[in-house]
DNA sequence: CCGCGATTCACCCATTCGGGTAGTTTTGCG
DNA sequence: CGCAAAACTACCCGAATGGGTGAATCGCGG
């Protein structure tokens, strides 16, 4: 196979070893070959721009600029980019914004490597089919309603642990209005507490912990 | 370097392409080699006794049978066997599981390539020495006091986001009972409501989601 | 057999929480 | 400008929660 035919690949992962295996997983192919690797969002945007790959694989959560953050960045430069995600973290809310950034598809770490080539020959070519267990997870993320920036930020403290008056003071705010604000969280989570709540933000990855 | 000097490895881990990277970062070193791969407990058992590694790197969260368990039947039926755990999530609870089980050391999957190298130097010469970030976790699961088998099971519900009234009906035991586990369980945990210690349970690996 | 930790239950009390209702202000968008 | 959504505040009320105290039972190891 001549190599101007090969894909060129673009990895971008801060796990050395996992970034290794990827690599190794492409090379076993001899339609894929891996261009450049980076371990941060920065440095993947400046070999983007030296290497121009036909796709990136992308994982989520890097230290410094975040996946989603390097996403939005590299479309506005060059909107016609590719980028697959692949991430251990299979929270909807990541899923969600991923796409929303304009990922093309969303892979987990622990999926098949199979199922890893597939997909990224398929992005090459244009589709963008998402596996069956994360477009169940993008369409459960959907029915949930939208939160406000300030029922985002009230969410996050009530994963902090804090009481409503706490979180009063924190905003600035009543502590009627704190309560107003949980009522409509409550019912848009589908809880019934303030620690169903917080287990749910989690859970989704609304709220990351750390 | 001949064949017989080789430290012979044992990879366990579900995901195969982290596992793929495992094993092309120890044949890149001339000292060591991969004899077998697993992707779960049973047939890492299975492999650890066709091919008698020197060290098992061992992931914790795997299906069906998880690490601990694998490294508890492992060490009953070869004592002599050193396992290196290496694994994703830096949670107190499973470090210390885990070399209560008998790990030799415990690495994190986002470290270094080279740490990781020296660290199987190290187990496989009877060193066990572990890196300072884990280590700083390992003990501050140890000034945590430990938790009874009844706190154990409140906690997971109190995750479950049930009320007391529904934890006293799922145990069979009144209301006030159950109150009386969770202020032991507080001071315990360092906290001051059940919302703090859902999060806390979670973040230090003592409950699991999902 | 004694002691100790774990578990169980009860009662009291103050605080917090969650639900309902009602109203004003602010803000963004057509 | 005018409307709608979001944000904010207040009040009432019942339920849930957390803290304190006291006490009985059980099992296990010294």
């Amino acid at each position: 196979m001549k190599a101007k035919d090969q894909i060129k690949l673009l990895v971008v992962d801060d796990h050395p070893t996992f970034r290794m295996g990827l690599v190794a997983l492409v090379e076993s192919q001899t339609d894929m070959t891996v261009a450049a690797e980076a371990g941060d969002g920065k440095s993947a945007m400046d070999l983007f721009r030296q290497k121009k790959p036909d796709v990136v694989l992308m994982d989520l959560r890097m230290p410094g600029q975040g996946g989603v953050e390097t996403i939005l960045a590299l479309l506005k430069e060059f909107p016609s980019a590719r980028v697959i995600v692949v991430t251990t973290y299979d929270l909807d809310e990541d899923i969600f914004r991923a796409i929303q950034a304009g990922a093309k598809s969303y892979l987990l770490k622990d999926m098949p490597r199979e199922q890893i080539i597939a997909t990224i020959r398929d992005v090459h070519h244009g589709k963008h089919k998402l596996p069956p267990g994360v477009l169940s997870r993008l369409e459960e993320r959907s029915r949930r309603q939208e939160l406000t920036e300030r029922e985002m930020e009230i969410l996050q403290l009530i994963v902090k642990g804090r009481s409503n008056k706490e979180i009063s003071s924190a905003l600035f705010i009543s502590e009627d209005t704190v309560k107003y604000h949980l009522k409509t969280l409550f019912t848009k989570l589908g809880v019934q507490d303030r620690t169903e709540a917080a287990i749910s933000a989690v859970r989704h990855g609304i709220v990351h912990l750390e």
